[in-house]
DNA sequence: TTGACAAACGTGCATATGCTCTTATGTCCA
DNA sequence: TGGACATAAGAGCATATGCACGTTTGTCAA
């Protein structure tokens, strides 16, 4: 019998990639009113809750190169959602900050998502999410360098 | 007590979208001496394994846009490892199909997907993965379309 | 037959992703 | 105090992603 091509891929890197797309097509289409994609919403959400914090650091909790997140500032500094200043402490440094205009943009896309969230849970059982979300935790957070990379 | 900022995050997109990049960093490191991305991988080794298709067909295979597939072909077709060529019965369609050279790579650059396979695996856990591919594969195969999407 | 509709594909646009190399700045020890 | 090293960030390059829109081709019924 040969190999069922719609069986689960047996590559864990393409399963996990085929999901993010689809998830993300998903949620964009409810974030697509307050014209902000998946990205940026997780950006603001994530600046606002921690709270001002460097590039570096926030690209790390976002688990994102640093130079993507460098880029995918630029987008939300032009529309003034997000500042963006040297820091005083340490002039390589910059501090990014959620502006007033953002907090508002992140408040009306909240409620898309908040829809999103519902109808996928509502597709894929809310029980399910919550330990899908878990084991993507433990998979983001792998320490992968003592694995021969 | 406050939200812990390095908890699981609460959005399913999030979740997905981390663990792709994480995942995909690590794969694409082992797949880097055959100078083929996990994409790349992914749509060869796919590719090989159902036989010549439609970018249509492929696209919706690889749980991809049809768009984002044609662009990910060019680089392929570029270098000789996918062959694009009109179809005969149905002139608004191309096949796609593994070049001898796309699958010497493709060969190639499996020892390196081995390697990453095993690594992750050893880190992760071998059933884990397992059970991991499956959940996602649900995912990605979900019906989000009663979803009020 | 022809006209309406559907299907396959391409293009333009904008963002997303990360590697490599470079620059500016900070740290710390000899 | 210098010089070695580390750290934060930017620029260039190439691919990845998908939406909106347009073009070509196929299909099917009036």
């Amino acid at each position: 019998m040969p190999t069922d091509p719609n069986a689960a891929p047996p590559c864990n890197c393409l399963a996990v990639r085929q999901a993010a797309r689809r998830v993300t097509q998903f949620y964009d289409r409810f974030l697509a009113p307050s014209a902000l994609r998946t990205t940026q919403f997780s950006i603001l959400s994530r600046l606002n809750r921690s709270g001002p914090m460097s590039i570096h650091a926030l690209a790390e909790a976002m688990v994102m190169d640093r130079t993507t997140l460098g880029r995918n500032i630029l987008p939300l500094e032009r529309e003034g959602l997000v500042g963006v200043e040297q820091s005083t402490e340490d002039r390589r440094s910059k501090n990014l900050k959620v502006t007033p205009e953002g907090l508002a943009r992140l408040k009306e896309a909240t409620a898309g998502w908040k829809r999103a969230q519902s109808a996928f849970e509502g597709a894929f059982g809310a029980e399910r999410a919550a330990a899908l979300r878990a084991v993507l935790h433990d998979v983001a957070t792998l320490d992968l360098d003592e694995a021969g990379a």
